[in-house]
This record gives structure tokens, sequence and C-alpha cells, in this order.
DNA sequence: CTGAAAGCGCTTACAG
DNA sequence: CTGAAAGCGCTTACAG
């Protein structure tokens, strides 16, 4: 049973023709006639021949390899699933992905010089969570896509979350349930998830000619920066009946203030919606959290399919910047107001 | 600025010597003299050139490419510390890592196949949660290391938490702060984590002279399954002091029961220690929950460091299991139990 | 200590 | 349509 190297040598040999043809007809390149391609191709399969990727990358400079260079992607639950959408899109399009983890603040030039080193075809280079960017220096602008992060000083196509879309569509979800008087709980940051995510919000409050209501507290958007907002937002005159919370942390903070007030409950007597879908606290919450799932494997998903076209047509960069949509995930936090609204 | 392609040949011409010497001043290898080894280094530091690695991995046939294999890995949270760890090992043994992901029930041999074309030297397979698998025909075992996953009929190195230590951490927190009646929630599910957890807690207990308390429930092992525990447990006569959950989602079921009954409070009433780790719920929950983490990142870092050993050592292959400890992360779930404990 | 030469397993002009 | 030959950029015996 040992093994012998099965290179195409020994496919030319067992089909009883060239190198040169096996390989043609293997990569369907050149011209063969169909009878001897497919018989090679059968033979190739007999055999259990794989060409050998590392010889075939160095003659023909093309890896298909891509960089996948991520920032702290594993500390930002689900955010992996951008990894896991650009690893499924890699897969059906015969591309491996390399990866390296690198910290925010810290340029690790050996390690993306270390990708370079493999020859990789492309770049990706995705944040955990959507922010500004200055891309490394090492990162060839004509070579990387940006996910989920924003350069401005860059001409690297860029594929972000829709936040504004996001805001709309928690907004909306919340008037078309009912209610008029929806309050938005937001921190203090400057990065594009916080405005978007407002703006969203102020378009549909706009467009349906109610008052914007909006409580903004210091950072970071965890659980305990939702409670004090909503803490804060009660001391007001009048109470809202809905709340859109910045991300489902911040929700998760609402829900446990609430459900230290005696006679207030969730849905009935306040509504929410957070943004991210933490499947883990989102469905763990009673009631279940309705959410705004972000996008996060269609962004990974996009982001090679960019690359790809990147490097396979050598077209000149063009900056682009796509924003995909997120998804409402509705569970049973969201319910018509009720009738004893002040 | 046109950059001429860098070779190991430019830098011989820099140099004034031949490639050989190059090759040989670089990697360390033959006799060179310090004088040229040190002058060639620092030509090639100043021009900036790294070798190739396609073409060193085609000659020398070692790639130093490990092939991360993970099951829906950043499905669960946290789980993706593995390949955190795992790359952060990697980059400092000068490895990098290809990776895939799998469904836990499809082989994909397709995919696997494709990882082997790029000729890595070893490979990890790596479970989102301990649990046992039969690994693919398609894994060579003696270039494979296991990582949250056991095969009983493979000869590879395997790396997976202690489970039993992690019961005994937990039990043994809730015994050192006074607690004599501590009841395990857990669930039926035929897992390792389940009957090593639960082994820990008995031999505390046991060891104590203490009566063990174990309330299992179908799984899976969430929230609500927590709830349902522990409201179980409350029907009987007497009331334990505190709880040892199988893991931190069925310790937030346990919060949102006891914060429905009037009076109790965690952690005066009942002192609660989950495992896991999910710091967004963990650290969300209030007061904050005591959990033993697990150890994601040594899991990841030390199956690179066998995977190494494993092909550069071409030793032959030995199974081994190792199992590496959990760590107590203390919040504020556990106190000493009440006086008026009846 | 140093270098000329072979060769890893493919792909790609090029000739026939 | 098919094949002989060159060559991708290194590493590695081997000779000097």
């Amino acid at each position: 049973m040992r093994q012998e190297k099965l290179g195409i040598r020994s496919v030319a040999e067992a089909a009883g023709v060239s190198v040169t043809t096996v390989s043609h007809a293997l990569n369907g390149r050149g011209k063969v006639s169909d009878k001897t391609r497919i018989r090679v191709q059968r033979i190739a399969a007999e055999l259990g021949y794989a060409p050998n990727r590392i010889a075939s990358a160095l003659r023909s400079s093309r890896t298909n390899l891509i960089g996948f260079v991520s920032e702290e992607i594993a500390t930002t639950p689900y955010a992996g699933l951008i990894l896991v959408g650009a690893q499924e899109a890699a897969a059906e399009l015969g591309l491996m992905l390399m990866i390296i983890n690198v910290n925010r603040d810290t340029v690790e030039d050996a390690q993306i010089d270390a990708l370079l080193a493999q020859q990789v075809d492309g770049l990706i280079f995705a944040s955990s969570s959507h922010r500004i960017v200055t891309l490394p220096k090492r990162f060839d602008p004509a070579r990387t896509v940006l996910v989920d992060a924003y350069d401005p000083g860059t001409t690297s196509p860029t594929v972000v979350p829709d936040e504004v879309g996001i805001g709309v569509l928690a907004t909306r979800h919340l008037v078309e349930a009912g209610h008029r008087r929806i309050l938005h709980l937001t921190v203090e940051e400057d990065v594009p998830a916080v405005g978007g995510r407002e703006e969203g919000y102020r378009q549909v409050m706009e467009a349906e000619g109610l008052e914007c209501e909006i409580v903004r507290v210091p950072g970071p958007a965890d659980a305990a920066a939702g409670a004090f907002a909503i803490a804060q937002a009660r001391r007001g005159p009048d109470r809202a009946t809905a709340v859109f919370a910045f991300n489902d942390e911040m929700a998760m903070g609402v829900y446990q203030e609430v459900v230290l007030v005696p006679g207030i409950t969730i849905p009935h007597d306040v509504s929410i919606v957070g943004v991210d879908d933490l499947r883990i606290v989102a469905a763990a919450l009673r009631p279940g959290l309705t959410t705004v799932a972000l996008p996060h494997a269609a962004m990974g998903r996009r982001a090679v399919e960019l690359s790809v076209r990147q490097f396979q047509q050598d077209a000149p960069p063009e900056a682009s910047v796509e924003r995909l949509p997120g998804r409402l995930v509705e569970r049973g936090s969201v319910a018509a107001p009720a009738v004893t609204f002040s």
C-alpha cells in the first residue's frame, strides 16, 4: 500500500500522454480533444491525483491564497461569522484563506510580512466592529479589501453594514407596531455605527412626524450603559412606549432595569429592539429580544468576491463602499403599546 | 519607484556572493563565516528581502503551513479563541495557518483535499465544544492533532479541557465560601463536559462528606434549561444555598428565575457558579457571574506546539490526551450563605 | 568556507 | 491537437 509519489507525471504515464496534455486537460486550457480530456480526467480521478498547489503557484505566480487579517476578531462574539462567510465563499471559488490576527493598536509588520512572503493574491482586512481605521502601510490598496472598517484615505473596496438602514429597520418596526414615542438609547462614541443608526432613527421619526428622543450616555455600549440610559429616561416627565437600543448589550441592561420596576413588563409596557443578534443573549432573555442582525457572513462573502475581482481582473483600483443590509429578527420584545398610554 | 523583483539573486549580487551562500546565511545552515553571514543578513534587511515561501516550500517539501479545520467554530462565542491561540503560537514559531470550516455532520472531503493539496505539514481538527468525534478518514493520524474533541479510535495527540478539574474548581469555590448544600444543575447529554464536571462536583462533595444533589434536565444546556432546573429544585423540601450550573447559559436561566421570586437575591440567598466565561453574559448579569473560564486560547497554542513536534520530529504517533485546566473568574455571584440558612 | 548545478512539480510559450 | 523544453525561486547534496 505504499503510495509512490503521485504527481502529474504519474497521470501522464498512466494515460499515455505528456504532462503538458495532462495539465491542459485538467485546467481546461489549450486545445485538447474531448476524448483525451475526458480520459485524462477519469484517470486522474481514479488515481486520486490532486495537483500540488505549491508547485502550481510557483510556476504561475498565482497562489489562489487570500490573506485574512482580522483585528481581535474572535473577541467579539459572532464577528467570527465574517471569517466563516469569507471561508465559504473562498471554498466555492477554489481559494484558501491564510489568517493572522492583529491587535487593534499594534501594527505587527512582521506578521503581515509573513503573509506577503506567502505570495497571497489578495488581502482582506477585517475589523471586529465597524470603525474608522488607517490601513497599515504594508497593505497595497490595489490588493486589499476592507471589511467592517472604513479608511477614508484608501482606494480599496470596502464592505460595511448599512448602519442607517439598520436604524430605519429597527425604528420602522416599532412604528409599525403602533408606537409613537420611541426612545433611542445610544452612546457618545464617535463611530459609524452610532452615527448611522441614529440617523436611520431620525429619518423614520421625521418622516412620521414624530419627535426624536435620544438618550446618549458615555460608552462603552454595554449592559450597564443600557441600564443607566433607561434609568435616566425614566426620570423624564413622559414615558416612551418603546426603546430602540444601540445594541443588544444595552438592550439587556434595559431588561435588567425594567425587571426591577414593579408592574412594568416587556413588551406590554415597553417594547424593545436591539442590534447585533447576539443569539446567546437575545434568545435567552425573557421575552426573547427582537433585534437587527448584522450581515457578518454576507460581508465576509462579499469581501472575498471583491478580492477575487481585484486580483483576477487587474482592474485599476476603484474606491467603493458597499453597505450590506441588516436583517430584523423578531422574537418577543415588541408589541402594540398599552392602551393606558399616557 | 518601480520595484524590480527582489529575490535571493538580488541579494547575492548586492553582496557579491552566490545564492547558495545567501541561502545558508539566512537560514543558518551550512558553514558560513560570521563576517559573510552578518553582511548578507544586513544587505537582505536593507533591501527588504523576504524569501518566497512558495519556492522554499516546493524545494524543501516543508511548507510550514498548518491546516486548521474547525467545526462551526465561530458559532460558539469565544470558541474562536482556540483559533486565536493557535494563530499566536503559529506566528511565534514561523508558521501560518490555513483554515477551513466544516459542518458538524457533513464530511466535506473536497475541502479537506484542498487543504492537503496545499501540502500542509500538519492538521489541527478543532471542535467548538468538547465532544466525541470520529476523525474523517482523510486525516492522517500521524499528522493530526485534535482539540476540544476526543476520538477514542485515534492515535493523534489530543488537547481538551480538564472537565473534572473544572467541576472541582467550581464546587470547591462554593465549599470554601461556606456552603454545604450545593446543587449541581446539568443536562442529560452524553458528552465529556457533562460527565466530567459532574464527576468533579462529586469528588469535592464526597471529600467534604456532603450530599450530592444533582438536577438533570433535558438539553440543550441553555437558559431555559437552567430556569427549568432551578424551578424543579425549588419544589424540594429543603433549599440549597448554592448552585453549580453546568454552564453560563444555564446560570443565566437561574438568574432569570430567581429574580421572579420576591425576597431572594443573588448572592445573599443563593450563590451561583457557571462555566464558560461568556463575558458578554457573565459580566452583564447583576451581580456579575462567577464562572470557570475554559482554556480555549491555551488549547489552541498547545495544539500548534504538538503539531510542530509531530511533523518536525517525525516521531512515531503516540496517543496522548492533555487536559488543560480551567480558570476561576470571580465576579459577584458567590458569598457566604445567609445565616438564616435552614 | 564558498559556489555551480540539479531539481522540487507544476505551467506556459512554442514548435510540430 | 499534442509534446519537448524552459523556468518559477528557492534548497541541498556535492565538489573545490
